[in-house]
DNA sequence: TCTTAAATTGTAATGTTTATAAATAGTCTA
DNA sequence: TAGACTATTTATAAACATTACAATTTAAGA
Protein backbone atom coordinates (compact mmCIF):
# COMPACT_ATOMS: atom_id res chain seq x y z
CA UNK A 1 0.00 0.00 0.00
CA UNK A 2 0.84 3.62 -0.32
CA UNK A 3 1.71 4.60 3.19
CA UNK A 4 2.50 8.28 1.55
CA UNK A 5 -0.40 8.41 0.48
CA UNK A 6 -2.05 7.93 3.30
CA UNK A 7 -0.42 9.65 5.68
CA UNK A 8 -0.36 12.91 3.36
CA UNK A 9 -4.21 12.65 3.36
CA UNK A 10 -4.27 12.37 7.11
CA UNK A 11 -1.79 15.51 7.41
CA UNK A 12 -4.47 17.07 4.89
CA UNK A 13 -7.69 16.09 7.30
CA UNK A 14 -4.99 17.18 10.42
CA UNK A 15 -4.81 20.50 8.63
CA UNK A 16 -8.26 21.21 8.00
CA UNK A 17 -9.67 20.62 12.10
CA UNK A 18 -11.07 17.21 11.47
CA UNK A 19 -10.15 14.37 13.76
CA UNK A 20 -8.48 11.25 13.19
CA UNK A 21 -10.39 8.46 14.38
CA UNK A 22 -9.78 4.89 13.88
CA UNK A 23 -12.91 4.75 11.53
CA UNK A 24 -11.44 7.15 9.63
CA UNK A 25 -8.08 5.55 9.03
CA UNK A 26 -8.98 2.77 8.40
CA UNK A 27 -11.60 3.84 5.88
CA UNK A 28 -8.79 6.07 4.24
CA UNK A 29 -6.73 2.95 4.41
CA UNK A 30 -9.25 0.89 2.68
CA UNK A 31 -9.86 3.43 -0.19
CA UNK A 32 -6.04 3.86 -1.06
CA UNK A 33 -5.03 0.25 -1.17
CA UNK A 34 -8.56 -1.13 -2.76
CA UNK A 35 -8.21 -0.94 -6.46
CA UNK A 36 -11.55 -0.76 -6.89
CA UNK A 37 -14.22 2.14 -6.25
CA UNK A 38 -16.18 0.84 -3.97
CA UNK A 39 -19.08 1.44 -2.55
CA UNK A 40 -20.49 3.07 1.11
CA UNK A 41 -21.62 -0.95 1.73
CA UNK A 42 -18.49 -2.58 0.09
CA UNK A 43 -16.35 -0.49 2.70
CA UNK A 44 -18.83 -0.96 5.37
CA UNK A 45 -18.33 -4.84 4.89
CA UNK A 46 -14.69 -4.76 4.35
CA UNK A 47 -13.96 -3.46 7.58
CA UNK A 48 -16.60 -5.39 9.40
CA UNK A 49 -14.01 -7.45 11.11
CA UNK A 50 -11.76 -4.84 11.78
CA UNK A 51 -14.71 -2.93 13.60
CA UNK A 52 -18.17 -4.88 14.47
CA UNK A 53 -19.72 -2.38 15.96
CA UNK A 54 -19.12 0.57 12.98
CA UNK A 55 -22.39 1.81 11.68
CA UNK A 56 -23.46 2.95 8.34
CA UNK A 57 -23.80 6.09 9.31
CA UNK A 58 -20.12 6.14 10.20
CA UNK A 59 -19.27 5.21 6.99
CA UNK A 60 -21.79 7.73 4.77
CA UNK A 61 -20.62 10.75 7.19
CA UNK A 62 -17.08 9.69 6.87
CA UNK A 63 -17.46 9.57 3.01
CA UNK A 64 -18.80 12.71 3.15
CA UNK A 65 -16.35 14.66 5.17
CA UNK A 66 -13.35 13.35 2.77
CA UNK A 67 -15.38 14.91 0.09
CA UNK A 68 -15.40 18.13 1.26
CA UNK A 69 -12.24 17.94 2.05
CA UNK A 70 -11.08 17.04 -1.29
CA UNK A 71 -9.91 13.68 -0.73
CA UNK A 72 -12.32 11.31 -2.32
CA UNK A 73 -14.51 11.68 -5.50
CA UNK A 74 -18.10 10.67 -5.56
CA UNK A 75 -19.12 8.68 -8.73
CA UNK A 76 -22.79 8.77 -9.66
CA UNK A 77 -23.26 6.11 -12.32
CA UNK A 78 -26.56 4.23 -13.39
CA UNK A 79 -26.58 2.16 -10.67
CA UNK A 80 -28.45 2.12 -7.26
CA UNK A 81 -25.18 3.15 -4.93
CA UNK A 82 -22.31 5.76 -5.65
CA UNK A 83 -19.14 5.10 -5.88
CA UNK A 84 -15.98 6.64 -4.07
CA UNK A 85 -12.79 7.25 -5.77
CA UNK A 86 -9.62 7.83 -3.79
CA UNK A 87 -7.90 11.49 -5.68
CA UNK A 88 -4.83 10.95 -7.29
CA UNK A 89 -3.73 11.79 -10.81
CA UNK A 90 -6.23 13.54 -12.78
CA UNK A 91 -7.93 10.37 -15.27
CA UNK A 92 -11.42 9.18 -16.52
CA UNK A 93 -13.04 5.54 -16.23
CA UNK A 94 -14.13 3.70 -18.54
CA UNK A 95 -17.03 1.20 -17.25
CA UNK A 96 -17.80 -2.04 -19.03
CA UNK A 97 -21.88 -2.14 -19.31
CA UNK A 98 -22.15 -5.89 -19.04
CA UNK A 99 -20.40 -6.45 -16.23
CA UNK A 100 -19.86 -3.33 -14.42
CA UNK A 101 -16.04 -3.68 -14.42
CA UNK A 102 -14.37 0.15 -13.81
CA UNK A 103 -10.81 1.24 -15.58
CA UNK A 104 -8.80 3.87 -14.86
CA UNK A 105 -7.90 5.69 -18.75
CA UNK A 106 -5.59 8.26 -17.72
CA UNK A 107 -5.76 11.35 -20.29
CA UNK A 108 -4.78 14.86 -20.28
CA UNK A 109 -7.46 17.00 -18.91
CA UNK A 110 -9.91 18.70 -21.27
CA UNK A 111 -9.15 22.09 -20.53
CA UNK A 112 -10.21 23.52 -23.71
CA UNK A 113 -13.59 22.07 -23.38
CA UNK A 114 -14.16 23.85 -19.76
CA UNK A 115 -12.15 27.23 -21.79
CA UNK A 116 -15.32 27.16 -24.55
CA UNK A 117 -17.86 26.20 -22.28
CA UNK A 118 -16.80 29.36 -19.86
CA UNK A 119 -16.91 31.33 -22.61
CA UNK A 120 -20.17 30.27 -24.04
CA UNK A 121 -22.40 29.84 -20.88
CA UNK A 122 -20.44 32.73 -18.86
CA UNK A 123 -20.57 29.97 -15.98
CA UNK A 124 -17.24 30.05 -13.83
CA UNK A 125 -16.34 26.36 -14.19
CA UNK A 126 -14.49 24.72 -11.48
CA UNK A 127 -14.20 21.17 -13.26
CA UNK A 128 -15.95 18.25 -15.13
CA UNK A 129 -16.07 15.14 -15.23
CA UNK A 130 -16.59 12.12 -17.91
CA UNK A 131 -16.75 8.74 -18.50
CA UNK A 132 -16.34 6.16 -21.55
CA UNK A 133 -18.92 3.51 -21.44
CA UNK A 134 -18.14 0.49 -23.60
CA UNK A 135 -18.00 -3.84 -22.90
CA UNK A 136 -14.76 -4.74 -21.93
CA UNK A 137 -12.20 -7.73 -23.25
CA UNK A 138 -13.42 -10.62 -21.11
CA UNK A 139 -17.02 -9.84 -21.82
CA UNK A 140 -16.42 -9.40 -25.72
CA UNK A 141 -15.14 -12.59 -25.31
CA UNK A 142 -17.37 -14.43 -23.62
CA UNK A 143 -20.06 -13.16 -25.90
CA UNK A 144 -17.66 -15.16 -28.93
CA UNK A 145 -17.05 -18.63 -26.99
CA UNK B 1 -43.41 22.42 -29.60
CA UNK B 2 -41.82 20.68 -32.02
CA UNK B 3 -44.62 18.27 -33.42
CA UNK B 4 -42.13 16.76 -35.85
CA UNK B 5 -39.93 15.27 -33.10
CA UNK B 6 -43.18 14.21 -31.23
CA UNK B 7 -44.65 12.77 -34.30
CA UNK B 8 -41.12 10.98 -34.94
CA UNK B 9 -40.83 9.76 -31.66
CA UNK B 10 -43.85 7.95 -31.55
CA UNK B 11 -43.04 6.92 -35.36
CA UNK B 12 -40.16 4.86 -33.55
CA UNK B 13 -42.05 3.59 -30.74
CA UNK B 14 -44.72 2.09 -33.15
CA UNK B 15 -41.60 0.43 -34.89
CA UNK B 16 -40.41 -1.24 -31.79
CA UNK B 17 -44.11 -2.51 -31.33
CA UNK B 18 -44.52 -0.50 -28.47
CA UNK B 19 -48.36 1.04 -27.78
CA UNK B 20 -49.24 4.16 -28.19
CA UNK B 21 -50.92 5.16 -25.11
CA UNK B 22 -52.50 8.83 -24.33
CA UNK B 23 -49.85 8.45 -20.49
CA UNK B 24 -47.39 7.84 -22.96
CA UNK B 25 -47.65 10.31 -26.09
CA UNK B 26 -48.17 13.37 -22.44
CA UNK B 27 -44.80 11.62 -21.46
CA UNK B 28 -43.04 12.14 -24.54
CA UNK B 29 -44.79 15.71 -25.55
CA UNK B 30 -43.54 16.90 -21.74
CA UNK B 31 -39.81 15.74 -22.25
CA UNK B 32 -39.46 17.08 -25.74
CA UNK B 33 -41.72 20.35 -24.48
CA UNK B 34 -39.63 21.45 -21.27
CA UNK B 35 -36.66 23.31 -21.92
CA UNK B 36 -35.37 21.67 -18.23
CA UNK B 37 -34.45 18.28 -17.63
CA UNK B 38 -37.21 16.60 -15.57
CA UNK B 39 -37.20 14.48 -12.49
CA UNK B 40 -39.60 11.65 -12.78
CA UNK B 41 -41.34 13.05 -10.35
CA UNK B 42 -41.61 16.48 -12.26
CA UNK B 43 -43.13 15.05 -14.51
CA UNK B 44 -45.80 12.77 -12.42
CA UNK B 45 -46.64 16.51 -11.16
CA UNK B 46 -46.49 18.43 -14.31
CA UNK B 47 -49.49 15.48 -15.81
CA UNK B 48 -51.29 15.21 -12.61
CA UNK B 49 -53.87 17.68 -14.02
CA UNK B 50 -54.01 15.83 -17.28
CA UNK B 51 -54.16 12.42 -15.65
CA UNK B 52 -55.45 12.55 -12.09
CA UNK B 53 -55.05 8.45 -11.96
CA UNK B 54 -51.87 8.26 -13.22
CA UNK B 55 -49.54 5.94 -11.30
CA UNK B 56 -46.02 6.98 -10.20
CA UNK B 57 -45.19 3.55 -11.48
CA UNK B 58 -46.57 4.81 -15.11
CA UNK B 59 -43.91 7.32 -15.26
CA UNK B 60 -41.04 5.50 -14.11
CA UNK B 61 -41.91 1.95 -16.18
CA UNK B 62 -42.38 4.65 -19.72
CA UNK B 63 -39.22 6.39 -18.79
CA UNK B 64 -37.59 2.81 -18.89
CA UNK B 65 -39.47 1.98 -21.98
CA UNK B 66 -38.31 5.73 -23.40
CA UNK B 67 -34.32 4.85 -22.56
CA UNK B 68 -34.31 0.89 -23.97
CA UNK B 69 -35.73 2.15 -26.99
CA UNK B 70 -32.78 5.11 -27.28
CA UNK B 71 -35.09 8.40 -27.38
CA UNK B 72 -33.92 9.38 -24.23
CA UNK B 73 -31.49 9.34 -22.09
CA UNK B 74 -31.05 9.05 -18.21
CA UNK B 75 -28.64 11.46 -15.70
CA UNK B 76 -27.21 10.49 -12.92
CA UNK B 77 -25.89 13.58 -11.56
CA UNK B 78 -25.35 13.76 -7.63
CA UNK B 79 -28.54 14.00 -6.42
CA UNK B 80 -31.14 11.61 -5.39
CA UNK B 81 -33.19 11.39 -8.57
CA UNK B 82 -32.05 10.65 -11.98
CA UNK B 83 -32.94 13.63 -14.87
CA UNK B 84 -34.48 12.50 -17.96
CA UNK B 85 -33.78 14.26 -21.34
CA UNK B 86 -35.05 14.24 -24.62
CA UNK B 87 -32.35 13.05 -27.39
CA UNK B 88 -31.37 15.56 -29.67
CA UNK B 89 -28.35 16.40 -31.00
CA UNK B 90 -25.22 15.90 -29.36
CA UNK B 91 -24.43 18.28 -26.61
CA UNK B 92 -22.98 18.43 -23.03
CA UNK B 93 -24.08 20.16 -19.81
CA UNK B 94 -23.01 22.71 -17.54
CA UNK B 95 -24.21 22.29 -14.42
CA UNK B 96 -24.36 25.13 -11.66
CA UNK B 97 -23.16 23.63 -8.21
CA UNK B 98 -25.19 26.34 -6.65
CA UNK B 99 -28.48 26.54 -7.80
CA UNK B 100 -28.40 23.48 -10.20
CA UNK B 101 -29.45 24.92 -13.13
CA UNK B 102 -28.47 23.17 -16.20
CA UNK B 103 -27.87 24.86 -19.55
CA UNK B 104 -27.01 22.82 -22.63
CA UNK B 105 -23.62 23.43 -24.17
CA UNK B 106 -23.29 22.07 -28.04
CA UNK B 107 -19.63 20.98 -28.58
CA UNK B 108 -18.37 18.52 -30.75
CA UNK B 109 -18.19 15.11 -29.80
CA UNK B 110 -14.88 14.11 -28.06
CA UNK B 111 -14.64 11.24 -30.72
CA UNK B 112 -10.91 11.14 -30.25
CA UNK B 113 -11.20 10.41 -26.03
CA UNK B 114 -13.32 6.83 -27.45
CA UNK B 115 -10.84 5.80 -29.84
CA UNK B 116 -7.65 6.47 -27.83
CA UNK B 117 -9.91 4.62 -25.05
CA UNK B 118 -10.58 1.62 -27.29
CA UNK B 119 -6.59 1.51 -27.74
CA UNK B 120 -5.46 1.86 -24.04
CA UNK B 121 -8.03 -0.59 -22.81
CA UNK B 122 -9.13 -3.25 -25.22
CA UNK B 123 -13.06 -2.25 -24.62
CA UNK B 124 -15.27 -1.74 -27.48
CA UNK B 125 -16.27 1.56 -26.36
CA UNK B 126 -20.22 2.76 -27.49
CA UNK B 127 -20.32 6.10 -26.22
CA UNK B 128 -19.02 8.79 -22.89
CA UNK B 129 -20.72 11.25 -21.07
CA UNK B 130 -19.22 14.25 -19.73
CA UNK B 131 -20.77 17.24 -17.40
CA UNK B 132 -19.01 20.44 -16.63
CA UNK B 133 -19.47 22.01 -13.36
CA UNK B 134 -19.68 25.46 -12.51
CA UNK B 135 -21.18 28.67 -11.23
CA UNK B 136 -23.99 30.48 -13.67
CA UNK B 137 -24.04 33.78 -13.85
CA UNK B 138 -26.84 34.25 -11.69
CA UNK B 139 -25.57 32.92 -8.96
CA UNK B 140 -22.45 34.59 -9.22
CA UNK B 141 -24.32 37.74 -9.52
CA UNK B 142 -25.92 37.49 -6.38
CA UNK B 143 -22.73 36.45 -4.50
CA UNK B 144 -21.23 39.70 -5.26
CA UNK B 145 -24.58 41.71 -4.50
C1' DT C 1 -5.44 14.09 33.62
C1' DC C 2 -9.40 16.95 32.50
C1' DT C 3 -12.40 19.27 29.52
C1' DT C 4 -14.94 20.09 25.60
C1' DA C 5 -16.43 19.82 21.19
C1' DA C 6 -16.55 16.54 17.65
C1' DA C 7 -17.48 11.83 16.22
C1' DT C 8 -19.77 7.43 16.64
C1' DT C 9 -23.58 4.58 17.32
C1' DG C 10 -28.18 2.74 16.81
C1' DT C 11 -32.32 3.54 15.12
C1' DA C 12 -35.90 5.74 12.79
C1' DA C 13 -37.19 8.33 8.91
C1' DT C 14 -36.94 9.92 4.18
C1' DG C 15 -37.11 9.55 -0.60
C1' DT C 16 -36.46 7.21 -4.94
C1' DT C 17 -37.23 3.35 -7.52
C1' DT C 18 -38.93 -1.41 -8.32
C1' DA C 19 -42.08 -5.55 -7.80
C1' DT C 20 -46.51 -7.45 -7.91
C1' DA C 21 -51.20 -8.62 -8.95
C1' DA C 22 -55.56 -7.13 -10.47
C1' DA C 23 -57.99 -4.12 -13.59
C1' DT C 24 -57.97 -1.77 -17.93
C1' DA C 25 -57.31 -0.67 -22.66
C1' DG C 26 -54.61 -0.88 -27.37
C1' DT C 27 -54.28 -3.36 -31.46
C1' DC C 28 -54.89 -7.21 -34.49
C1' DT C 29 -57.90 -10.49 -36.81
C1' DA C 30 -62.00 -11.98 -38.57
C1' DT D 1 -67.31 -3.48 -35.85
C1' DA D 2 -66.80 -7.11 -32.38
C1' DG D 3 -63.96 -10.12 -29.87
C1' DA D 4 -59.68 -11.81 -28.20
C1' DC D 5 -55.13 -11.42 -26.79
C1' DT D 6 -51.67 -9.21 -24.59
C1' DA D 7 -49.42 -5.08 -23.21
C1' DT D 8 -50.13 -1.47 -20.10
C1' DT D 9 -51.86 0.94 -16.15
C1' DT D 10 -52.97 1.29 -11.53
C1' DA D 11 -52.51 0.91 -6.57
C1' DT D 12 -49.97 -0.70 -3.17
C1' DA D 13 -46.28 -2.69 -0.87
C1' DA D 14 -41.54 -3.53 -0.69
C1' DA D 15 -36.64 -2.71 -1.40
C1' DC D 16 -32.89 0.04 -1.18
C1' DA D 17 -29.63 3.82 -0.37
C1' DT D 18 -28.99 7.63 2.27
C1' DT D 19 -29.87 11.02 5.97
C1' DA D 20 -31.56 12.83 10.54
C1' DC D 21 -31.46 12.57 15.28
C1' DA D 22 -30.44 11.96 20.19
C1' DA D 23 -27.58 9.65 23.38
C1' DT D 24 -23.10 7.94 24.20
C1' DT D 25 -18.32 7.84 23.49
C1' DT D 26 -13.86 9.64 22.32
C1' DA D 27 -9.89 12.49 20.18
C1' DA D 28 -6.94 16.17 21.13
C1' DG D 29 -5.41 20.29 23.32
C1' DA D 30 -4.69 22.76 27.98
Amino acid sequence: MSQTQLNEALDSLKDTGVRITPQRHAILEYLIDSMSHPTADDIYKALEGKFPNMSVATVYNNLRVFREVGLIKELTYGDSSSRFDFVTTNHYHVICQNCGKIVDFHYPGLDEVEHLATHVTGFKISHHRMEIYGECPDCSAKEAH
